[in-house]
DNA sequence: GTTAGTCCTG
DNA sequence: CAGGACTAAC
């Protein structure tokens, strides 16, 4: 490419010099230089498609920079003659510039990627579109017999005289010319040149980007008119010229001077009329060779987009497959839509996301490597640069139309344009319609625990999607964002946050299966999400049962509705238990469902005060009620507790099936182990909750719990103790503690509300003691003593009994449930 | 200094 | 049920 700019340039020097000398100042031929332009533009737009994929911003950026230049160049020639003086001038200023810039004028080109270049000339041309002049020029000289160039307007339509005067730069001829070492251009040199596709894809690149940053107004460049004709040399305009720029260039991208320039445009245009005249003749010999040209650039270009219009189907294809192959069946819920999706699109990894310059090559890797968001950026950026491209092309294909108008229809090129345009059009639309109603169906499937094609399907229990989210891949936010971005395209953000974090295999099942933990009421529902509460951490353990776990897969959250969570769901930890108290869809018709609102509450709280997550989810979506927004801000809670260390194993599929947190589960699980211990050690807890990566965090909440349980209960112990005092009772040995009792229910109504636990014997003897002892000691007065009831947890402390084992199984909630 | 526990509050 | 304050033990 950097050859092809500098061959570009010296033609363009070249150029220059015949408008300059007044020889051939078409040489370059509009035309020819058009098409070329065009064809490179599509090529550039090609690559500047994929690149554009990866990063809207970054095009905009160069866009950007390119105005700046384009204006600091354009300025100065006053912005007059746009297509025509001020373009050649532009040129010359804009080699120049970039010569000194850069020792090579490919260095001064890298920065400006071909999207940009593109995207800037389109728009230049678009405001220039009501480019009646740059018609009228060309026309006229069509008319006069001017060989229809197919160089850039500049060229040929700025007579020798226009460019002198219009242009500031009289050295520019020279100045292009002298860095380049070429002598000044001639009519035979030129042709040769022009013979050369290559040197005149190069020349029309130039050209473009001179175009583009005439068209940007902003820097006032000392103009050196005239100076073009008079000298050959101009290496001291050249430093004036070019000092003048640099920064200032990059202030103005866009400029509203478009209306100026445009009428400067047309005065010029005028001059230009006449002038063409005298050079035409010289010219002549070149039209013929022009034609050639002119028809071999609409092949190329034809190619290009026959290349293009491969190139999407292939992208779709690939995209199809993608998503196709891992959703066979299409159902929509949306809770399942969500899992989908987070599976589906996971299959590419972030790998080649950069650069995907056009490379036909790489694009099964790309497609991999896509995600909705990605793809939809793509397409997206692609669709733009094909209508910039198709907008650019239409004035230049008007040109080009006058030009044969000499020699042939009128504006057949202009149609034709036209109708590529509107076949790209076509083209980008359809596929895009495609791409969304393919992402919209993703989302819309039921998430299936299909194994994603690109990861390994996950064996493991559910709630790893919590931990995925934990892993907060920063992707998150872009891919949320570029998704927002398509305002006309209505797709849950989420899946494509979801669907970025390529490290998340089976997000989908896991938040599906997390969900069935929180549904425990129905009877059969109950079998199955008890379970899951075991199910999710615990493969490792030695009792888990497989049974569990193919339960909580069956297991329909009903909450889940929405991929996205939200910020202050509820306390995050992965409980798919039911919506907060506070959101809809708290269905639970199980005696459970009270607990479990409770429950999630609770957990709420604790989200509250985790700031993360609302970084997270503000961005996404509205807030959505549902076990996904829950298990993200547990991820979060989670890491926020864990330490450094544990921050770094939270990795969702490190290895085990242990979950980073906490589920209310979990909690009913303490609950129902408070019957057999009020006073576990923290080993015993570890022991007990295997499926539970402990940290300092989740030692502290387990301790605590227990510690709350132990205070409910002494609690109540105290009070039917006093009740029972007030009753009249004169012995503890009249008290005792059936299943029957009102203590019994309050404890029972506590640890084990959904009473689908049976409740050991020794619990009640433990709390029939327990109740004799604060009995006795309120009866001796003891409770005068602050720390009266020290003595009591001492005795009630030994009288722990041994937790069954199948507490220690994941997914003993299942078992004793079921029991 | 950390851990575990209690008490109180929300 | 969690958080904070406080205490006690290691």
């Amino acid at each position: 490419m950097p050859d092809h700019d500098s061959d570009s340039l010296l033609n363009r020097q070249t150029k220059r010099r015949r408008v300059d000398i007044g020889v051939k100042r078409t040489v370059g031929s509009t035309a020819s230089s058009a098409t070329a332009a065009t064809t490179d533009n599509i090529a550039r737009a090609k690559a500047a498609i994929f690149s554009a994929m990866n990063s809207l911003s970054s095009h905009s950026h160069h866009g950007s920079d390119n105005d700046s230049m384009e204006c600091s160049v354009v300025q100065p020639h006053g912005g007059p003659g746009v297509m025509s003086a001020n373009d050649s001038e532009s040129k010359s200023n804009v080699l120049r510039k970039l010569l000194k810039r850069a020792n090579s004028y490919e260095d001064a080109m890298m920065p400006f990627p071909g999207t940009t270049i593109i995207s800037q000339l389109l728009k230049n041309n678009i405001a220039k579109n009501g480019g009646g002049p740059e018609r009228g020029e060309r026309g006229d000289r069509v008319k006069t017999g001017f060989p229809g160039s197919g160089l850039s307007n500049a060229s040929s339509d700025a007579p020798q005289e226009d460019a002198c005067s219009n242009s500031s730069q009289d050295s520019t001829p020279q100045e292009c010319l002298s860095p380049f070492g070429r002598p000044p251009g001639l009519a035979t040199f030129d042709i040769e040149r022009l013979n050369d596709e290559h040197l005149r894809a190069k020349r029309a690149r130039v050209e473009n980007i001179i175009r583009g940053m005439s068209h940007s107004p902003s820097v006032v460049v000392p103009a050196a008119s005239r100076h073009e004709r008079d000298h050959d040399m101009d290496g001291e305009r050249d430093l004036e010229l070019d000092c003048p720029p640099p920064q200032s260039q990059q202030q103005a991208p866009s400029s509203p001077r478009g209306g100026e320039v445009c009428s400067s445009s047309s005065r010029e245009n005028k001059r230009k009329q006449r002038l063409p005249q005298q050079q035409q003749q010289s010219f002549t010999q070149l039209v013929c060779q022009r034609k050639e040209q002119k028809q071999e650039e609409r092949r190329q270009l034809k190619l290009q987009l026959e290349d293009m219009q491969k190139q999407l189907r292939q992208l779709q294809e690939k995209f199809f497959q993608i998503y196709d192959s891992t959703d066979d069946s299409e159902h929509t819920d949306l809770h399942n839509d969500i899992g989908n999706m987070s599976e589906d699109s996971p299959g590419r990894s972030d790998t080649g996301g950069d650069d995907r310059g056009g490379d036909d090559l790489r694009s099964d890797n790309e497609m991999a490597d896509l995600d909705p968001g990605h793809f939809l950026d793509r397409a997206r950026a692609l669709l733009q640069e094909q209508a910039l491209l198709a907008n650019s092309e239409k004035p230049r294909r008007d040109g080009l139309g006058r030009n044969k108008g000499q020699v042939g229809p009128g504006s057949s090129m202009h149609a034709e344009g036209k109708q590529l345009a509107e076949t790209l059009k076509q083209e980008l639309n359809s596929a895009m319609t495609q791409v969304v109603d393919t992402v919209v169906k993703v989302f819309a499937k039921p998430p299936r625990p299909t194994p994603q094609q690109a990861f390994p399907p996950l064996s493991i229990p559910p709630e790893r999607f919590p931990a995925a989210v934990n892993g907060d891949n920063p992707n998150f936010h872009t891919a949320n964002q570029r998704l927002q971005c398509f305002g006309d395209v209505i797709i849950p953000n989420p899946l494509d946050s979801f669907a970025s974090m390529s490290g998340i295999p089976g997000t989908t099942n896991d938040q599906t299966e997390a969900l069935p933990l929180v549904v425990r009421k129905t009877p059969s529902e109950h079998h199955h999400q008890s379970s899951a509460v075991g199910a999710h951490g615990g493969n490792h353990h030695p009792v888990l049962h497989p049974s569990s776990l193919s339960a909580s897969m069956g297991f329909s959250p009903p909450s889940f509705r929405h991929p996205f969570p939200l910020p202050l769901m509820g306390y995050p930890f992965q409980t798919p238990i039911g919506p907060p108290t506070a959101y809809p869809g708290k269905d639970r018709t199980s005696p459970d469902s009270m607990d479990l609102p409770r429950e999630t509450t609770s957990l709420r709280t604790k989200m509250s005060s985790g700031h993360h997550l609302g970084h997270h989810h503000r961005s996404c979506s509205p807030a959505h009620p549902g076990s996904t927004a829950e298990s993200l801000s547990l991820s979060l809670i989670k890491s926020e507790c864990s330490d450094l260390q544990d921050m770094a194993d939270i990795s969702p599929y490190s290895g085990s099936n242990i979950q980073e947190g906490l589920s209310p589960n979990h909690l009913k699980k303490a609950k129902l182990m408070f019957f057999y211990t009020r006073y576990p050690s923290s080993n015993m807890l570890k022991m007990f909750f295997s499926d539970v990566k402990f940290n300092r965090c989740i030692t502290s909440q387990l301790i605590k719990w227990f510690s709350n349980f132990r205070e409910f209960y002494y609690i109540q112990m105290e009070k039917f103790a006093r009740q029972a005092i007030n009753d009249g009772v004169t012995g503890a040995e009249e008290l005792s503690v059936s299943r029957d009792c009102e203590l019994f229910r309050a404890l029972n109504m506590h640890y084990n509300k959904a009473n689908d636990f049976e409740v050991p014997d020794r619990f009640l003897e433990v709390a029939e003691i327990t109740l004799r002892e604060f009995f006795n000691a309120i009866v001796a007065g003891k409770d005068v003593d602050p720390s009266w009831k020290k003595a009591i947890y001492k005795v009630i402390c030994k009288l722990d009994s041994e937790v069954p084992e199948i507490f220690k199984s994941p997914n003993c909630l299942q078992e004793l449930l079921h029991e």
